[in-house]
DNA sequence: ATGATCCTGACTAACTTAGTCGTGAATTCG
DNA sequence: CGAATTCACGACTAAGTTAGTCAGGATCAT
């Protein structure tokens, strides 16, 4: 269940699409710019974030990205799992859906609990809670600088 | 967090040791042939898990290793965290200790709670119960080839 | 047409995983 | 002692993953 650089830099993308993608799309190199995140590698993560459906594009002068839905109707745990794939902790615990009855041993069951336990709250966080926190983020940031 | 063959190995190893162990040391190719584990590959998990202080090995005929104390005193946590290393989701969680305050971004609260959760399960359960939760496995296993 | 912008796939370097193999050291037994 | 048994340790490897870069093509506003 690593969440590496694809996870954290496309969420962060998302969120910032949420904050800023109110008036119009948003330009791949201002997200970048914006979220530190290397110009052409977002580039990746905007393509597998439009394939399952979360942001559409637009492209020419003008164009830009921005989300498909409202931010609260947008959970994280889905975000993630396009962006890095199954997050199972374990390959045992993966959706086979395939019949064959993956090998079980005695710790199966903890991971199972940890995981759904995950999963849930994934689920129960939107990318309108994420902005939200952000906004909070960097005002704070910006009192201390300012004292 | 991925758990490879490492830690579901090593802890498969262990609950045989908590099994088998009662009567003096257990044989590493013993080991490697009830848990299906390379047995080349468990020589270095035994390693670790001796490093680590969890098992007490000894040479020559009539060797093997034993677990260094009673198996309800040690926990799944430390065990999978000795064979695989940091069990944090993100770089972002570890325990640092060196005082750099480690980037923050806005989904790490989820995150810091999923990992906390986990961390508490994962304590709370023994080497004891595993075992205890295989010889369930086994019996149940017997009983279904007899019917 | 032109230039901005997205879209796609090929490519790479560094790292991790899941082992194997060979040699050596300790211990017991005859 | 010497041989058999068992653990101990490190070098090595093949395959896969991660985190990107880069070049070139497609689309659209003006
Ligand atoms: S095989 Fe899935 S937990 Fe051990
Ligand atoms: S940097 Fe740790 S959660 Fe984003």
């Amino acid at each position: 269940m690593h969440i590496g650089t694809k996870g954290d830099y496309g969420v962060r993308a998302l969120i910032d699409l949420a904050m800023y993608g109110g008036e119009g799309p948003v330009q791949r190199t201002e997200i970048a710019r914006r979220q530190h995140i290397p110009d052409s590698y977002l580039d990746h993560l905007l393509a597998q974030l439009r394939r399952d459906g979360f942001v559409r594009s637009t492209r020419g002068p003008g164009g830009g990205h921005q989300l498909t839905r409202p931010a609260d109707e947008i959970c994280l745990l889905h975000v993630l799992e396009s962006l890095e794939g199954s997050l199972a902790p374990l390959p045992c615990l993966e959706d086979d859906e395939s019949g064959e009855p993956h090998s079980v041993c005695a710790q199966q069951w903890v991971w199972r609990e940890i995981y759904d336990d995950m999963r849930a709250r994934l689920a129960a966080v939107s990318l309108a809670d994420l902005a939200a926190r952000e906004q909070e983020r960097l005002r704070s940031a910006v009192a201390s600088y300012s004292i």
